[in-house]
RNA sequence: GCGAGUGUAGCUCAGCUGGUCUAGAGCACCGGAUUGUGGAUCCGGGUGUCGCGGGUUCGAAUCCCGUCACUCGCCCCA
Protein backbone atom coordinates (compact mmCIF):
# COMPACT_ATOMS: atom_id res chain seq x y z
CA UNK A 1 0.00 0.00 0.00
CA UNK A 2 1.94 3.04 -1.37
CA UNK A 3 -0.18 5.21 -2.04
CA UNK A 4 -3.37 5.20 -0.44
CA UNK A 5 -5.42 4.22 -3.34
CA UNK A 6 -8.45 1.17 -3.37
CA UNK A 7 -7.22 -2.06 -4.07
CA UNK A 8 -7.25 -3.55 -7.31
CA UNK A 9 -10.51 -4.32 -9.23
CA UNK A 10 -12.70 -2.41 -6.52
CA UNK A 11 -13.91 1.16 -6.97
CA UNK A 12 -15.58 3.62 -5.01
CA UNK A 13 -19.17 4.68 -6.18
CA UNK A 14 -19.48 8.35 -5.84
CA UNK A 15 -22.92 10.31 -5.74
CA UNK A 16 -23.39 10.58 -9.72
CA UNK A 17 -22.83 6.83 -10.36
CA UNK A 18 -24.40 5.78 -7.29
CA UNK A 19 -27.43 7.51 -8.25
CA UNK A 20 -27.37 5.59 -12.00
CA UNK A 21 -26.80 2.29 -10.01
CA UNK A 22 -29.60 2.34 -7.35
CA UNK A 23 -31.60 3.06 -10.53
CA UNK A 24 -30.90 -0.15 -11.58
CA UNK A 25 -31.49 -2.34 -8.70
CA UNK A 26 -34.52 0.21 -7.57
CA UNK A 27 -36.13 -1.12 -11.63
CA UNK A 28 -35.40 -4.77 -11.44
CA UNK A 29 -36.74 -5.12 -7.92
CA UNK A 30 -39.97 -2.67 -8.91
CA UNK A 31 -40.32 -5.38 -11.72
CA UNK A 32 -39.25 -8.49 -9.63
CA UNK A 33 -42.04 -7.92 -7.68
CA UNK A 34 -44.37 -7.31 -10.48
CA UNK A 35 -43.58 -10.58 -11.55
CA UNK A 36 -44.06 -12.06 -8.09
CA UNK A 37 -40.34 -12.36 -7.47
CA UNK A 38 -39.82 -11.97 -3.66
CA UNK A 39 -36.68 -9.71 -2.61
CA UNK A 40 -34.43 -11.93 -0.16
CA UNK A 41 -30.61 -11.91 0.65
CA UNK A 42 -28.15 -14.53 1.40
CA UNK A 43 -24.72 -13.77 3.24
CA UNK A 44 -22.05 -12.20 1.33
CA UNK A 45 -19.67 -15.53 2.39
CA UNK A 46 -20.27 -19.37 2.22
CA UNK A 47 -18.42 -22.44 3.13
CA UNK A 48 -16.10 -22.83 0.19
CA UNK A 49 -17.58 -26.14 -0.55
CA UNK A 50 -21.22 -24.54 -1.29
CA UNK A 51 -19.29 -23.05 -4.59
CA UNK A 52 -16.88 -25.98 -5.13
CA UNK A 53 -19.76 -28.49 -5.48
CA UNK A 54 -21.65 -26.36 -7.64
CA UNK A 55 -19.38 -24.80 -10.08
CA UNK A 56 -18.61 -27.81 -11.53
CA UNK A 57 -14.51 -28.04 -10.89
CA UNK A 58 -13.74 -27.05 -14.58
CA UNK A 59 -15.21 -23.47 -14.34
CA UNK A 60 -12.25 -21.07 -14.03
CA UNK A 61 -14.56 -19.44 -11.33
CA UNK A 62 -13.70 -22.11 -8.98
CA UNK A 63 -10.55 -23.02 -10.03
CA UNK A 64 -9.00 -20.09 -9.80
CA UNK A 65 -10.88 -16.72 -9.32
CA UNK A 66 -12.23 -17.43 -5.65
CA UNK A 67 -11.72 -15.41 -2.75
CA UNK A 68 -11.05 -17.97 -0.28
CA UNK A 69 -9.44 -18.12 2.77
CA UNK A 70 -9.49 -19.79 6.12
CA UNK A 71 -11.73 -17.79 9.21
CA UNK A 72 -10.37 -18.08 13.00
CA UNK A 73 -12.29 -20.97 13.54
CA UNK A 74 -10.22 -23.02 11.02
CA UNK A 75 -13.18 -23.09 8.30
CA UNK A 76 -12.33 -22.31 4.52
CA UNK A 77 -14.74 -19.45 3.47
CA UNK A 78 -15.34 -17.51 -0.15
CA UNK A 79 -16.78 -14.40 -1.07
CA UNK A 80 -19.49 -15.45 -3.04
CA UNK A 81 -18.60 -15.06 -6.81
CA UNK A 82 -22.00 -15.97 -8.11
CA UNK A 83 -25.32 -16.05 -6.53
CA UNK A 84 -27.09 -19.11 -7.33
CA UNK A 85 -24.98 -21.19 -5.07
CA UNK A 86 -26.06 -19.16 -1.99
CA UNK A 87 -29.64 -18.92 -2.76
CA UNK A 88 -29.95 -22.73 -3.42
CA UNK A 89 -27.91 -23.55 -0.76
CA UNK A 90 -30.98 -21.23 1.43
CA UNK A 91 -33.41 -23.10 -0.27
CA UNK A 92 -32.19 -26.32 1.15
CA UNK A 93 -31.09 -25.20 4.53
CA UNK A 94 -34.43 -23.25 5.10
CA UNK A 95 -36.82 -26.03 3.90
CA UNK A 96 -38.53 -23.91 1.48
CA UNK A 97 -39.09 -27.33 -0.95
CA UNK A 98 -42.58 -27.17 1.14
CA UNK A 99 -43.63 -24.32 -0.93
CA UNK A 100 -43.19 -24.55 -4.11
CA UNK A 101 -42.66 -22.68 -6.36
CA UNK A 102 -40.39 -19.75 -5.01
CA UNK A 103 -39.89 -17.05 -6.67
CA UNK A 104 -36.25 -15.01 -4.96
CA UNK A 105 -35.03 -11.55 -6.50
CA UNK A 106 -31.30 -10.36 -4.45
CA UNK A 107 -28.87 -7.43 -5.37
CA UNK A 108 -25.50 -7.37 -3.64
CA UNK A 109 -21.53 -7.66 -4.28
CA UNK A 110 -19.68 -10.15 -5.46
CA UNK A 111 -16.54 -11.08 -5.60
CA UNK A 112 -13.96 -12.58 -8.45
CA UNK A 113 -10.53 -12.65 -8.38
CA UNK A 114 -9.69 -11.52 -12.39
CA UNK A 115 -7.53 -9.50 -14.38
CA UNK A 116 -9.79 -6.19 -13.88
CA UNK A 117 -11.14 -4.16 -17.39
CA UNK A 118 -13.78 -1.99 -18.00
CA UNK A 119 -16.61 -3.70 -16.85
CA UNK A 120 -14.82 -6.76 -15.19
CA UNK A 121 -14.23 -5.65 -11.32
CA UNK A 122 -12.89 -8.07 -8.74
CA UNK A 123 -15.82 -6.33 -6.76
CA UNK A 124 -18.94 -6.11 -8.44
CA UNK A 125 -22.68 -5.76 -7.87
CA UNK A 126 -25.36 -8.03 -9.43
CA UNK A 127 -29.12 -8.34 -9.70
CA UNK A 128 -30.88 -11.68 -9.56
CA UNK A 129 -33.49 -13.63 -10.23
CA UNK A 130 -34.31 -17.46 -9.29
CA UNK A 131 -37.42 -19.47 -9.94
CA UNK A 132 -37.03 -22.92 -8.25
CA UNK A 133 -40.06 -25.68 -8.72
CA UNK A 134 -40.77 -25.15 -11.77
CA UNK A 135 -40.57 -27.52 -14.80
CA UNK A 136 -42.69 -26.13 -17.62
CA UNK A 137 -41.32 -23.79 -20.14
CA UNK A 138 -43.64 -20.70 -18.73
CA UNK A 139 -40.76 -20.16 -16.24
CA UNK A 140 -38.44 -19.81 -18.91
CA UNK A 141 -40.31 -17.10 -20.52
CA UNK A 142 -41.18 -15.04 -17.42
CA UNK A 143 -37.88 -15.33 -16.37
CA UNK A 144 -36.78 -13.94 -19.74
CA UNK A 145 -39.79 -11.57 -19.92
CA UNK A 146 -38.91 -10.15 -16.85
CA UNK A 147 -35.52 -9.54 -17.94
CA UNK A 148 -36.73 -7.95 -21.12
CA UNK A 149 -39.12 -6.00 -19.05
CA UNK A 150 -36.57 -4.25 -16.84
CA UNK A 151 -33.92 -3.47 -19.73
CA UNK A 152 -36.69 -2.23 -21.39
CA UNK A 153 -37.73 0.41 -18.52
CA UNK A 154 -33.80 1.22 -18.16
CA UNK A 155 -34.10 2.40 -21.73
CA UNK A 156 -31.17 0.08 -22.87
CA UNK A 157 -33.07 -2.49 -24.59
CA UNK A 158 -32.17 -1.20 -27.91
CA UNK A 159 -28.88 -1.50 -26.85
CA UNK A 160 -28.97 -5.20 -26.14
CA UNK A 161 -29.73 -8.39 -28.49
CA UNK A 162 -31.42 -11.39 -26.59
CA UNK A 163 -29.31 -14.91 -27.85
CA UNK A 164 -30.47 -17.65 -26.68
CA UNK A 165 -29.90 -21.63 -27.22
CA UNK A 166 -30.66 -24.80 -25.34
CA UNK A 167 -28.51 -27.48 -24.26
CA UNK A 168 -31.14 -30.02 -23.89
CA UNK A 169 -31.59 -32.13 -20.98
CA UNK A 170 -28.71 -34.23 -19.55
CA UNK A 171 -29.23 -37.19 -21.82
CA UNK A 172 -29.14 -34.68 -25.11
CA UNK A 173 -26.19 -33.13 -23.41
CA UNK A 174 -24.17 -36.25 -22.89
CA UNK A 175 -24.86 -37.24 -26.48
CA UNK A 176 -23.90 -34.17 -28.06
CA UNK A 177 -21.09 -33.91 -25.77
CA UNK A 178 -19.97 -37.24 -27.02
CA UNK A 179 -20.54 -36.39 -30.61
CA UNK A 180 -18.45 -33.21 -30.26
CA UNK A 181 -15.25 -34.71 -28.44
CA UNK A 182 -15.19 -37.32 -31.26
CA UNK A 183 -15.51 -34.94 -33.84
CA UNK A 184 -12.36 -32.34 -32.52
CA UNK A 185 -10.88 -34.87 -31.39
CA UNK A 186 -10.50 -35.82 -35.41
CA UNK A 187 -9.05 -31.93 -35.39
CA UNK A 188 -6.72 -31.79 -32.21
CA UNK A 189 -3.78 -30.78 -34.60
CA UNK A 190 -5.38 -27.84 -35.85
CA UNK A 191 -7.14 -26.64 -32.43
CA UNK A 192 -5.59 -24.08 -30.63
CA UNK A 193 -4.07 -24.26 -27.60
CA UNK A 194 -6.89 -23.15 -25.23
CA UNK A 195 -9.04 -25.17 -27.10
CA UNK A 196 -7.23 -28.29 -26.93
CA UNK A 197 -7.28 -27.72 -23.12
CA UNK A 198 -11.21 -27.19 -23.38
CA UNK A 199 -11.35 -30.61 -25.13
CA UNK A 200 -10.69 -32.31 -21.74
CA UNK A 201 -12.27 -29.95 -19.58
CA UNK A 202 -15.27 -28.13 -21.18
CA UNK A 203 -15.55 -29.29 -24.71
CA UNK A 204 -18.83 -27.54 -25.52
CA UNK A 205 -16.56 -23.81 -24.90
CA UNK A 206 -14.56 -25.00 -27.91
CA UNK A 207 -17.37 -23.74 -29.86
CA UNK A 208 -17.26 -19.78 -29.30
CA UNK A 209 -13.60 -19.85 -29.04
CA UNK A 210 -12.43 -16.64 -30.92
CA UNK A 211 -9.81 -18.07 -32.15
CA UNK A 212 -9.87 -18.01 -36.54
CA UNK A 213 -8.87 -21.50 -36.82
CA UNK A 214 -11.32 -22.53 -34.73
CA UNK A 215 -13.73 -20.94 -35.36
CA UNK A 216 -13.32 -22.87 -39.01
CA UNK A 217 -13.07 -26.20 -37.34
CA UNK A 218 -16.43 -25.34 -35.52
CA UNK A 219 -18.05 -24.32 -38.60
CA UNK A 220 -18.05 -27.92 -39.52
CA UNK A 221 -18.80 -29.20 -35.82
CA UNK A 222 -22.73 -31.20 -35.05
CA UNK A 223 -24.93 -28.85 -33.95
CA UNK A 224 -26.52 -29.26 -30.35
CA UNK A 225 -29.96 -28.76 -32.31
CA UNK A 226 -29.54 -32.14 -34.31
CA UNK A 227 -28.71 -33.70 -30.63
CA UNK A 228 -32.00 -32.61 -28.89
CA UNK A 229 -34.08 -35.61 -27.93
CA UNK A 230 -37.60 -35.30 -28.95
CA UNK A 231 -38.84 -33.80 -25.04
CA UNK A 232 -35.78 -30.99 -25.07
CA UNK A 233 -36.80 -29.94 -28.84
CA UNK A 234 -40.22 -29.57 -27.74
CA UNK A 235 -39.03 -27.80 -24.65
CA UNK A 236 -37.54 -25.07 -26.84
CA UNK A 237 -40.14 -24.84 -29.18
CA UNK A 238 -42.25 -24.13 -26.46
CA UNK A 239 -40.23 -21.30 -24.49
CA UNK A 240 -39.62 -19.54 -28.15
CA UNK A 241 -43.46 -19.65 -28.90
CA UNK A 242 -43.84 -18.10 -25.35
CA UNK A 243 -41.31 -15.33 -26.03
CA UNK A 244 -43.05 -14.92 -29.81
CA UNK A 245 -46.23 -14.56 -27.99
CA UNK A 246 -45.25 -11.28 -25.61
CA UNK A 247 -43.16 -9.89 -28.75
CA UNK A 248 -39.65 -10.34 -27.03
CA UNK A 249 -37.43 -10.46 -29.65
CA UNK A 250 -34.51 -13.15 -29.67
CA UNK A 251 -32.35 -14.60 -32.29
CA UNK A 252 -30.89 -18.32 -31.71
CA UNK A 253 -27.47 -18.61 -30.91
CA UNK A 254 -26.92 -22.07 -31.55
CA UNK A 255 -22.57 -21.43 -30.25
CA UNK A 256 -24.21 -20.20 -26.91
CA UNK A 257 -23.22 -22.20 -23.99
CA UNK A 258 -22.72 -21.21 -20.49
CA UNK A 259 -19.47 -21.70 -18.29
CA UNK A 260 -20.76 -23.18 -15.21
CA UNK A 261 -21.53 -26.99 -15.24
CA UNK A 262 -25.11 -26.93 -13.86
CA UNK A 263 -27.47 -25.82 -17.16
CA UNK A 264 -29.70 -27.69 -19.07
CA UNK A 265 -32.48 -26.73 -21.70
CA UNK A 266 -32.74 -23.32 -21.68
CA UNK A 267 -29.44 -20.74 -21.77
CA UNK A 268 -29.96 -16.98 -22.46
CA UNK A 269 -27.63 -13.88 -22.78
CA UNK A 270 -28.46 -10.58 -23.19
CA UNK A 271 -25.38 -8.94 -24.77
CA UNK A 272 -24.60 -5.68 -26.21
CA UNK A 273 -21.28 -4.36 -28.26
CA UNK A 274 -21.11 -1.19 -26.36
CA UNK A 275 -18.64 -2.25 -23.61
CA UNK A 276 -15.97 -4.07 -25.99
CA UNK A 277 -15.13 -7.34 -24.92
CA UNK A 278 -17.47 -7.46 -21.56
CA UNK A 279 -20.46 -8.06 -23.68
CA UNK A 280 -22.94 -9.84 -21.08
CA UNK A 281 -25.05 -7.56 -19.46
CA UNK A 282 -27.56 -10.14 -18.27
CA UNK A 283 -27.50 -13.50 -18.79
CA UNK A 284 -28.72 -17.09 -16.79
CA UNK A 285 -30.64 -20.27 -17.71
CA UNK A 286 -32.37 -23.31 -16.65
CA UNK A 287 -30.80 -25.39 -13.82
CA UNK A 288 -32.77 -28.55 -13.28
CA UNK A 289 -30.01 -30.59 -11.54
CA UNK A 290 -28.59 -28.37 -9.19
CA UNK A 291 -30.67 -28.50 -5.96
CA UNK A 292 -30.35 -32.10 -6.39
CA UNK A 293 -26.72 -32.15 -6.92
CA UNK A 294 -26.30 -29.96 -3.59
CA UNK A 295 -28.25 -32.65 -1.49
CA UNK A 296 -31.67 -31.22 -1.57
CA UNK A 297 -34.72 -33.23 -2.97
CA UNK A 298 -34.89 -33.24 -7.12
CA UNK A 299 -36.01 -29.48 -7.93
CA UNK A 300 -36.36 -27.91 -11.79
CA UNK A 301 -34.96 -24.02 -11.37
CA UNK A 302 -34.07 -20.98 -13.75
CA UNK A 303 -32.73 -17.83 -13.09
CA UNK A 304 -30.48 -15.07 -14.55
CA UNK A 305 -27.75 -12.37 -12.81
CA UNK A 306 -27.44 -8.96 -14.35
CA UNK A 307 -24.12 -6.68 -14.33
CA UNK A 308 -25.18 -3.68 -12.60
CA UNK A 309 -21.73 -1.93 -13.32
CA UNK A 310 -22.36 -2.94 -17.09
CA UNK A 311 -26.10 -2.08 -17.25
CA UNK A 312 -25.47 1.40 -15.39
CA UNK A 313 -22.66 2.12 -17.58
CA UNK A 314 -25.34 1.69 -20.99
CA UNK A 315 -28.00 3.79 -19.42
CA UNK A 316 -26.75 7.97 -20.02
CA UNK A 317 -26.80 10.70 -17.62
CA UNK A 318 -29.26 10.52 -14.93
CA UNK A 319 -31.07 14.31 -14.76
CA UNK A 320 -30.65 15.62 -11.37
CA UNK A 321 -33.99 16.18 -9.18
CA UNK A 322 -34.16 19.69 -8.89
CA UNK A 323 -36.10 19.83 -5.44
CA UNK A 324 -33.84 21.39 -2.78
CA UNK A 325 -34.50 24.25 -1.23
CA UNK A 326 -31.82 26.70 -0.16
CA UNK A 327 -31.87 28.54 3.23
CA UNK A 328 -30.02 31.98 2.42
CA UNK A 329 -30.08 33.39 6.56
CA UNK A 330 -28.31 36.96 6.95
CA UNK A 331 -27.41 38.16 9.85
CA UNK A 332 -27.76 36.16 13.22
CA UNK A 333 -31.63 36.21 13.93
CA UNK A 334 -31.37 34.97 9.91
CA UNK A 335 -29.55 31.69 11.11
CA UNK A 336 -31.40 30.97 13.79
CA UNK A 337 -34.72 30.98 11.95
CA UNK A 338 -33.10 29.46 9.24
CA UNK A 339 -32.13 26.50 11.92
CA UNK A 340 -35.53 25.94 13.03
CA UNK A 341 -36.85 26.67 9.42
CA UNK A 342 -34.61 23.87 8.26
CA UNK A 343 -35.89 21.19 10.69
CA UNK A 344 -39.42 21.76 10.35
CA UNK A 345 -39.54 21.44 6.74
CA UNK A 346 -37.21 18.45 6.46
CA UNK A 347 -40.24 17.13 8.98
CA UNK A 348 -42.44 17.58 5.95
CA UNK A 349 -39.93 15.56 3.73
CA UNK A 350 -38.33 18.50 1.85
CA UNK A 351 -34.67 18.80 1.04
CA UNK A 352 -32.95 21.44 2.40
CA UNK A 353 -29.51 22.88 2.10
CA UNK A 354 -28.13 25.12 4.59
CA UNK A 355 -24.65 26.39 4.47
CA UNK A 356 -22.59 26.85 7.18
CA UNK A 357 -21.10 29.92 6.67
CA UNK A 358 -20.60 32.86 3.56
CA UNK A 359 -22.09 36.10 2.93
CA UNK A 360 -25.71 36.49 0.87
CA UNK A 361 -23.60 35.83 -2.26
CA UNK A 362 -21.36 32.99 -1.56
CA UNK A 363 -24.82 31.50 -0.26
CA UNK A 364 -27.11 32.19 -3.65
CA UNK A 365 -23.71 31.11 -5.66
CA UNK A 366 -23.70 27.34 -3.83
CA UNK A 367 -27.48 27.21 -3.97
CA UNK A 368 -27.71 27.35 -7.78
CA UNK A 369 -24.77 25.01 -8.20
CA UNK A 370 -26.48 22.44 -6.19
CA UNK A 371 -29.43 22.93 -8.32
CA UNK A 372 -31.69 23.89 -5.68
CA UNK A 373 -34.98 25.14 -7.10
CA UNK A 374 -35.79 28.09 -4.78
CA UNK A 375 -33.43 30.18 -1.87
CA UNK A 376 -35.47 31.59 0.86
CA UNK A 377 -33.61 34.69 2.27
CA UNK A 378 -34.04 35.22 6.00
CA UNK A 379 -32.67 38.62 6.92
CA UNK A 380 -33.92 41.35 10.13
CA UNK A 381 -36.02 42.89 7.17
CA UNK A 382 -37.96 39.74 6.75
CA UNK A 383 -38.38 38.84 10.29
CA UNK A 384 -39.08 41.94 11.31
CA UNK A 385 -42.77 41.58 8.60
CA UNK A 386 -42.69 37.93 9.52
CA UNK A 387 -41.92 36.75 6.52
CA UNK A 388 -38.84 34.93 3.99
CA UNK A 389 -38.67 35.84 0.69
CA UNK A 390 -38.46 32.73 -1.34
CA UNK A 391 -36.51 33.48 -5.01
CA UNK A 392 -37.10 31.01 -7.67
CA UNK A 393 -33.79 29.65 -9.38
CA UNK A 394 -35.02 29.55 -12.63
CA UNK A 395 -36.96 32.17 -13.14
CA UNK A 396 -35.46 34.04 -10.73
CA UNK A 397 -39.02 35.46 -9.38
CA UNK A 398 -39.25 36.63 -5.78
CA UNK A 399 -42.44 36.77 -3.62
CA UNK A 400 -42.97 37.25 0.34
CA UNK A 401 -44.36 34.45 2.09
CA UNK A 402 -45.96 34.47 5.98
CA UNK A 403 -43.42 32.51 7.80
CA UNK A 404 -45.92 30.64 9.15
CA UNK A 405 -46.94 29.46 5.99
CA UNK A 406 -43.52 28.94 4.83
CA UNK A 407 -42.70 25.37 5.28
CA UNK A 408 -46.35 24.45 4.05
CA UNK A 409 -45.82 26.04 1.05
CA UNK A 410 -42.41 24.97 0.09
CA UNK A 411 -43.10 21.54 0.98
CA UNK A 412 -46.50 21.40 -1.34
CA UNK A 413 -44.63 23.07 -4.10
CA UNK A 414 -41.06 21.28 -3.85
CA UNK A 415 -43.44 17.31 -3.14
C1' G B 1 -2.73 -16.40 -16.31
C1' C B 2 -0.76 -14.35 -21.59
C1' G B 3 0.16 -10.10 -25.17
C1' A B 4 0.10 -4.68 -26.00
C1' G B 5 -0.73 0.55 -24.78
C1' U B 6 -1.14 4.53 -21.26
C1' G B 7 0.10 7.04 -16.45
C1' U B 8 1.87 15.23 -16.01
C1' A B 9 -3.20 19.97 -11.56
C1' G B 10 -9.83 17.84 -9.18
C1' C B 11 -11.02 16.70 -14.87
C1' U B 12 -9.41 16.65 -20.24
C1' C B 13 -4.72 17.16 -22.05
C1' A B 14 0.09 19.87 -24.12
C1' G B 15 5.28 19.33 -23.07
C1' C B 16 8.67 13.81 -24.05
C1' U B 17 15.10 14.49 -30.72
C1' G B 18 17.40 15.29 -22.21
C1' G B 19 19.18 21.94 -20.56
C1' U B 20 14.78 29.50 -19.70
C1' C B 21 10.34 23.38 -17.17
C1' U B 22 11.89 27.75 -10.63
C1' A B 23 6.33 22.36 -15.07
C1' G B 24 1.87 24.74 -18.82
C1' A B 25 -3.44 25.29 -21.21
C1' G B 26 -8.75 24.84 -21.00
C1' C B 27 -12.49 23.50 -17.66
C1' A B 28 -13.24 23.13 -12.43
C1' C B 29 -11.97 25.33 -7.78
C1' C B 30 -10.73 29.63 -4.29
C1' G B 31 -10.70 35.08 -3.42
C1' G B 32 -12.26 39.92 -5.19
C1' A B 33 -15.21 43.60 -8.32
C1' U B 34 -20.44 42.89 -5.50
C1' U B 35 -21.03 43.48 3.32
C1' G B 36 -29.19 42.05 0.82
C1' U B 37 -29.27 38.31 -4.12
C1' G B 38 -27.06 32.88 -8.00
C1' G B 39 -26.34 31.93 -13.48
C1' A B 40 -23.04 36.32 -17.37
C1' U B 41 -18.54 39.40 -17.39
C1' C B 42 -13.88 41.22 -15.51
C1' C B 43 -9.49 40.98 -12.04
C1' G B 44 -6.36 37.91 -9.09
C1' G B 45 -4.74 32.87 -7.29
C1' G B 46 -1.59 26.81 -9.54
C1' U B 47 -4.15 24.07 -6.03
C1' G B 48 1.44 19.31 -8.86
C1' U B 49 6.14 13.81 -4.71
C1' C B 50 5.28 14.94 -13.74
C1' G B 51 2.12 7.04 -10.67
C1' C B 52 6.14 4.90 -7.42
C1' G B 53 11.36 3.04 -6.86
C1' G B 54 16.06 2.59 -8.91
C1' G B 55 19.63 3.55 -12.90
C1' U B 56 22.27 6.41 -16.97
C1' U B 57 23.90 11.70 -17.13
C1' C B 58 27.13 17.67 -15.38
C1' G B 59 21.66 17.80 -15.85
C1' A B 60 15.62 13.43 -16.39
C1' A B 61 8.54 14.91 -16.89
C1' U B 62 11.67 13.57 -21.22
C1' C B 63 16.32 7.84 -21.92
C1' C B 64 16.77 2.61 -19.43
C1' C B 65 15.09 -1.15 -15.76
C1' G B 66 11.69 -2.64 -12.15
C1' U B 67 7.04 -1.96 -9.85
C1' C B 68 1.90 -0.38 -9.19
C1' A B 69 -2.64 1.17 -11.48
C1' C B 70 -5.82 1.78 -15.59
C1' U B 71 -7.14 0.67 -20.78
C1' C B 72 -7.37 -2.74 -25.12
C1' G B 73 -7.04 -7.86 -27.01
C1' C B 74 -6.83 -13.16 -25.34
C1' C B 75 -8.95 -15.94 -21.45
C1' C B 76 -13.24 -15.78 -18.54
C1' C B 77 -17.75 -13.82 -17.58
C1' A B 78 -22.12 -10.03 -15.19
Amino acid sequence: MAKLQPVRGTHDLLPEEALRHRRVVDVAREFAERYGFAEMATPVFEFTEVFKRTLGDTSDVVTKEMYTFTDRGGESVTLRPEFTAGVVRSFISEGLSQQLPVRFFSYGPLFRYERPQKGRLRQFHQINVECIGIAEPQADVEVLALGHDILSALGIRKDTRLEINSLGDPESRAAYRARLVDYFSGHVGQLSDDSRARLERNPLRILDSKDEGDRKIVAGAPMLADSLNSTSAEFFAAVRRGLDALGVEYVVNQRLVRGLDYYSHTAFEFVTSALGSQGAVMSGGRYDGLVESMGGPSTPGIGWAGGVERLAMLMGDLAAPRRIVALVPIGAAGEAKALVLAHELRGLGVRVDLAASGNISKRMKRADKIGARAAVLLGDDELKKGVGVVRDLASGAQREIALADLARALAAETA
